[in-house]
DNA sequence: GCCAACGTTGGC
DNA sequence: GCCAACGTTGGC
């Protein structure tokens, strides 16, 4: 099973509208870059993903599990773009601030803090067991 | 609100 | 196929 961490501006989809949804989960969709739609193609259902909050908050809030795989993007009629369904899995107890991530050296060559750009990212095995530790879990 | 970093576009 | 111009993202 493979870890990935999904980024998103409270203002456009914050993890409270992705809670309301429940089971049933929601597209990510909107995603127009390839790198982060190249990475939306290799998961598999059950992978499990972060929900970061970026811009204001800037911390991660809670963990998704990857319910459908790559399809269509519903928001566009160019058929470049793909995304997969998401549904939230749980918060986490303290959300992880950027701050925090910066601070911890073993989370140095994460991806959010190499390429803050990129709005979905792969995560190693180690760096989620460490972020969900610093989050409560 | 600014600006650096990065990705995309389009002219040549 | 290169690269300048432009647009967007996101940390600060």
């Amino acid at each position: 099973m493979a870890y990935w961490l999904f980024k998103s501006e409270t203002s456009t989809w914050s993890w409270d509208q992705q809670v309301a949804k429940g089971d049933a989960g929601e597209e990510w969709d909107g995603v127009r870059n390839y790198q982060a739609r190249n990475f939306m193609r290799e998961m598999k259902i059950g992978d499990q993903g972060f929900f970061y909050h970026s811009q204001k908050d800037r911390e991660i809030v809670g963990l998704v599990e990857v319910i459908a795989e790559a399809h269509p993007d519903s928001t566009t009629e160019d058929e470049r773009w793909d995304c997969v369904d998401i549904k939230a899995v749980k918060p986490l107890k303290t959300p992880v601030h950027l701050d925090d991530i910066k601070a911890e050296e073993r989370l140095a060559e994460m991806v959010l803090v190499k390429n803050s750009r990129l709005s979905v990212q792969p995560v190693t095995a180690q760096e989620w067991k460490l972020v969900c530790k610093m989050g409560g879990l």
